[in-house]
RNA sequence: GCGGGAGUAGCUCAGUUGGUAGAGCAUCAGCCUUCCAAGCUGAAUGUCGCGAGUUCGAACCUCGUCUCCCGCUCCA
């Protein structure tokens, strides 16, 4: 366990040494759990973007993109769920210091009531054999009754108290009940408070007439706002997709673990819209599609598992995640879940607009199910690099830091490396880097002995390097260095495009998946 | 948010019973170097997280505050 903190420890000051991601207002002390992108980790992070998105809308010709505004309109959150949802009263045991979703406290309350009944109805039935009629007991026993008052009492006070926010009422609740602390025994609670985990901002900027909207939680709705209006105006059959990357914000109670959970971060998502009925096929599809994406990477396919939902939540009937094995252990990373209808219905419902597609086959039109693939960007840029770090130790037993980025994510593709700072290798050098610098990202360095500077490559994780010695003048020939088993070759100036091409070219990964 | 721990140069840290800061690495300039770091010379770098208090005097003591780490809680 402490190896893995170490690891995230180690990752996190790597990142801020090379300028990968630095603590988000760092001369003002920072902002918790907010964190900025330096010069590296935005070429990274929009590698791996590039790579999300042509594997959508390239490799697949039913996939298009959106880019949806974060403000929605404030009855989205209303029909998706998130409004309700994202509402959770908790309340504190001030001698265990645990807490609680007040809410679950008293359905726990609740059901140990039940199970009192259902004790003595069991010793009833017991007692009486096969003559035993269940429904008339209840009925009749005064204890069994006077508990179902009791429940149903319980519940309708915590009703009225949470439709109306009335949060001193669920604390009294709690109080006259005498329910204690699990874990203390103790009655000694603090108050109830509301979590939002929507972000609400005003809209309009004169006072009274302004009204609440919120900062998008997650950016499916977008997706689902906009279905018909892309469908139809790319002229998309079932089944199709749209994708989307994007920020979303959430106020979450405790962010932490470096970018893994922030309350501001951007998603991959795309939601794949298909005929009712077929839904679980194509959620098995997906499911393997995605799997082969990360694989492809080579990240190492032990760092992956699939942890399938037993709990779901109430839109899917069926979900999984993509676990990865994290510095802190297996996380999940990415979620495909099986949405069935429910968005689209429930936007129909409190939009009045007609959200269904007419199928010419069967000649009638129906709401499609939905299936949804939603990677978290920042998760995926920390998986990346932290499968990617690894402390060697080489054969004259020296050690090495380096970043064993797949070459389609690196920040840099190459790096040009005169061998002397003079007689005339540098000016070769930019030669060398002018022919290739609009095709691939370039970086230059002359300071230094070149074994050095080998290393700061190896560390940013640039996967080749070149090396321009008194021979290439002549020859013009160069050194080419692997990154990963630093042997060297020879090879022709004229030859390294079609040699860069080859190597960490994006296409070639993406025929793979097609 | 609650509890515990921590905060000194870019990084890792030292700093005696309070007497207004130091090392190594890194950085920069130059020298030397013909392919895997740690050769030579020189330079820059800190309101000791921030703010107040005690004191003749605070990196050190007290209080507050911010940030980070661990646990709890939450996680569509």
């Amino acid at each position: 366990m402490s190896a893995h903190d170490d690891l995230l420890k180690t990752i996190i000051g790597h990142c801020k040494e090379y300028g990968f991601v630095f603590p988000s207002s760092e001369i003002y002390d920072g902002l918790s759990a907010t964190y900025d992108y330096g010069q590296l980790g935005v070429e990274l992070k929009n590698n791996i973007k590039k790579y999300w998105w042509d594997s959508m809308t390239k490799v697949n010709d039913n996939i298009v993109g959106i880019d949806a505004a974060i403000f929605m309109h404030p009855k989205v959150w209303k029909a998706s769920g998130h409004v309700d949802a994202f509402n959770d009263p908790l309340i504190d045991n001030k001698d265990s210091k645990k807490r609680y979703r007040a809410d679950v406290l008293l359905e726990d309350h609740m059901e140990k009531i039940r199970l009192k009944n259902q004790k003595d109805i069991d010793k009833a039935k017991k007692r009486f054999g096969e003559s035993f009629d269940e429904e008339q007991f209840v009925a009749t026993n005064g204890r069994v009754q006077e508990r179902l008052k009791q429940i149903a009492d319980i519940e309708s006070r915590m009703k009225t108290a949470l439709e109306n926010e009335d949060l001193e009422g669920v604390k009294t609740l709690i109080e006259d009940l005498g329910i204690v602390c699990p874990l203390s025994g103790s009655k000694n609670w603090t108050d109830v408070r509301q979590f939002n985990l929507m972000f609400g901002t005003e809209l309009g900027s004169v006072a009274g007439e302004a009204s609440t909207v919120y900062l998008r939680p997650e950016t499916a709705q977008g997706i689902f706002v906009n279905a018909i209006n892309v469908q139809k105006s790319a002229r998309l059959k079932l089944p199709f997709g749209i994708a989307q990357i994007g920020k979303a914000f959430r106020n979450e109670i405790i962010a932490r673990q470096f970018i893994f959970r922030m309350r501001e971060f951007e998603q991959m998502e795309m939601q794949f819209f298909v005929e009712p009925g077929t839904e679980m096929e194509w959620y098995e599809k997906w499911k393997a599609l995605r799997i082969k994406w990360h694989k492809l990477l080579g990240l190492g396919d032990d760092n992956y598992r699939f942890h399938d939902h037993l709990k779901l939540a109430h839109y899917a009937n069926a979900a999984a995640d993509i676990e990865f094995n994290f510095p802190m252990g297996f996380k999940e990373l990415e979620g495909i879940h099986s949405r069935t209808d429910f968005d689209l219905k429930q936007h129909e419902a409190h939009s009045g607009k007609k959200l269904q597609i007419f199928d010419p086959e069967k000649n009638e039109s129906y709401t499609p199910f939905v299936v949804e693939t939603s990677i978290g960007l920042d998760r995926m840029f920390l998986a990346t690099l932290s499968a990617s770090y690894k402390n060697e130790k080489l054969e004259d037993g020296s050690e090495r830091v380096v970043l064993k980025l797949p070459a389609v994510l690196a920040p840099y593709k190459v790096a040009i490396l005169p061998l002397l700072k003079k007689d005339g290798l540098p000016d070769f050098a930019k030669e060398i880097m002018a022919e290739l610098k609009y095709d691939y990202n370039v970086t230059y360095d002359e300071k230094d002995s070149i074994g050095k500077r080998y290393r700061r490559q190896d560390a940013i994780g640039t996967p080749y390097c070149i090396t321009i010695d008194h021979d290439s003048l002549e020859d013009k020939m160069v050194t080419l260095r692997d990154r990963d088993t630093m042997k060297q070759e020879r090879i022709a100036v004229k030859d390294l495009a079609a040699l860069l091409n080859e190597k960490v070219n994006m296409s070639t990964l993406l025929k793979q998946l097609g």
